[in-house]
DNA sequence: ACCCTGCCCTGGATCGATCCAACATGGTAT
DNA sequence: ATACCATGTTGGATCGATCCAGGGCAGGGT
């Protein structure tokens, strides 16, 4: 079947070398041969370089599995992805993986994807139970709710640690990853438990928020909108403050000119197109690039340009704000930052397993396009 | 016994349960309890329970190292992904990778990425070495031009197999894949060696532009113009050839219709400028979503609206497509199909390593929004 | 000449699952 | 009653790198 094992038949690549074949081409014992790749400061310079000559002549690299094996370590981490959502504008996470896999790769790990998929994958152990009862009996730590996935790859030691990604979202891998005393560092901090004990790195929304609605400010706007997601949303709420607090500072009134909707394109659109009626604000400023277009749709609508009649800001900088006439101004998350400061983190605690960092609150930009419009003064 | 070398501290999770620990509780030897994992069939229906309710009962999965190490194999696919270009609209990728993820994890494959950087990035071996001279005299398989990151991987063993997905840029991958006789799949069809020996899979561009260009007709549109990539990007002259087909099959001129252009939404928002001023076309059809956010660009200057003055299609679906107003016309390509088509032929190869399947071709759709305008007639 | 220290190096055991060949068990043919 | 077979089960060896305890050797001190 699947495992059966791989008979090197004539046109297979010839099986890599071993450390035992290097130390016997060094004329070393094989230890000696770990030494130079592992300690190499514990050889004599002479023997390291005879060792060393061997192992560029054979072409020879550890064999992961067996290192593996021995180290209880497979230098992977975990990272579960979600579905793309067709129709919205989140284009964060692309840029956040390609992030963590340059990074983690300079600290030696490689990056396992993995999703929250229902069908157990790896179910080799559980193929046909024969009787429900039984299975159903002994199931005292079956992957409940939002940590599928994470169990089989954490019980069959396939990652050392995971990165977290959708805390914002619901939080249960991360209960379940800190019940299990399983190692994790998390992208956005624990809203709902402000002394967690695990590391995690975010990006101060509110801060973001704050900067494009200076921004507008500063242009001259004074009736400026926001339309955010809904009050359950921690993230939301957290721009929207945002937007608040630089209202507020200025003196500018915020009643009426706001609305909590869904993250689509259809619901800022209607969002907008109500903000136009009854407040009539002349710039919005949006929880998401997605909720931006749905500011640009009604304004297509109505004949308006965004820029020169009604400055829209959205925010995570994705391809659409990028892309789209007349440029749409938008708040980026600095993700490589993001990425370094996990992995950092991520080393922290795989050498030291009761290592407890500080959070770390990361700062966004401010892309200006065409949206923000004109000066008006 | 075993396991009282690593004391085990007080914060840190337990180990999990091996194989011989399931043995001890069902009574039964370890050979029997890997059986019951790989091997149902082979046990008497009342040990089968007996172990797997022992199995159940302590949560037991097999040690991914172990298993590897034993049986040459990892599970592992490896995936390298591109940067994310910024200022594009090309979101294929993170579609085809989810895609990926969930296919090959029914197939019990997990998806490893890298990255083409060009540091070292597994170098323990490499470490210092003392004399430069040496490690380029033994470098007789020093990872080449664009095998960055193959190399470390399929020495170190740490994957079974590749998905290669840069076919179309450039092939120094798939040559040195080839002559390593690495087990490899691509996404992309091998264009510079059509009886290459790999599997491939690929989706039909020229019928993506093709069935564009007929629905352009269908509307009434008679003057449609080709924005494409350079002359060199066989990806683009295949799709450049659908529109040809498409025009030259109701007897429509392409002459002065057509430019090829990088693939930037400056190049697009220039050539479509050209081609509105001497060839005065009623619609375009572009290689890419970023070229037509091009011609958006330009409609957006000159006052004219996208579907209403001038109709516009894309390619590839992208997010950009989807939410800018009034929606993009766009050519959508069938990742979900071709990962399930990657992992069907990888899993051949793993099994019979000198497999040679035939290349597939995949059928992309077209999805209508806005941008297609009224009919004319 | 002796012992001791420090530096390298060595062989054997180990990680956990699987492969292998041999063995137990119950039932059937001789 | 003995030989035989099929079905299940068993302990030992194995994959390749690392951990561990012990051993060889040179140089310095007495």
């Amino acid at each position: 079947m699947s495992r059966m094992a791989h008979p090197r038949l004539p046109g297979q690549p010839k099986p890599p070398p071993t450390l035992a074949d290097v130390a016997e081409l060094a004329g070393v014992s094989r230890q000696t041969v770990s030494n130079a790749v592992n300690n190499p400061d514990l050889l004599r310079a002479d023997t390291l370089a005879r060792v060393q000559q061997a192992i560029q002549q054979l072409g020879y690299l550890p064999n992961r599995a067996a290192r593996n094996l021995r180290t209880r370590a497979s230098h992977l981490i975990g990272l579960r992805i979600q579905p793309v959502q067709e129709g919205t504008a989140n284009a964060l996470m692309d840029r956040f993986v390609h992030a963590l896999v340059d990074t983690s790769r300079e600290a030696g790990y490689h990056i396992l994807l993995f999703t929250a998929d229902t069908k157990p994958a790896d179910s080799d152990a559980a193929a046909p139970v024969v009787d429900p009862a039984v299975a159903r009996l002994g199931d005292t730590v079956a992957p409940v709710d939002g940590a599928a996935g994470y169990d089989d790859l954490l019980r069959s030691t396939a990652v050392d640690a995971f990165v977290v990604t959708d805390t914002y979202v619901s939080n249960p891998p991360v209960a379940w990853l800190r019940e299990r005393r399983a190692p994790f560092v998390a992208f956005g901090r624990p809203w709902d438990d402000p002394d967690a004990r695990h590391p995690w790195v975010d990006v101060d929304g509110a801060a973001g928020a704050e900067l494009a609605t200076t921004h507008l400010i500063e242009k001259g706007h004074t009736r400026i909108a926001w339309i955010g997601w809904r009050k359950d949303s921690w993230i939301g709420e957290d721009r929207r403050s945002g937007w608040v607090r630089a209202m507020r500072e200025r003196g500018l009134s915020t009643t009426g000119m706001a609305s909590r909707v869904e993250d689509t394109v259809a619901s800022g659109r209607t969002a907008a197109a109500h903000l136009l009626d009854e407040a009539r604000p002349t710039a919005f400023v949006c929880a998401s690039d997605t909720l931006a277009m749905g500011v640009f749709h009604t304004l297509n609508e109505r004949g308006l340009r965004p820029g020169d009649d009604v400055a829209v800001v959205g925010f995570d900088d994705s391809q659409v704000a990028q892309t789209v006439p007349p440029g749409l101004t938008s708040v980026r998350q600095p993700v490589e930052q993001v990425a370094a400061e996990l992995v950092k983190a991520l080393e922290a605690l795989l050498a030291h397993p009761s290592y407890v960092g500080p959070g770390v609150m990361l700062t966004p930009t401010l892309h200006v396009r065409g949206s923000s419009g004109p000066d008006l003064r």
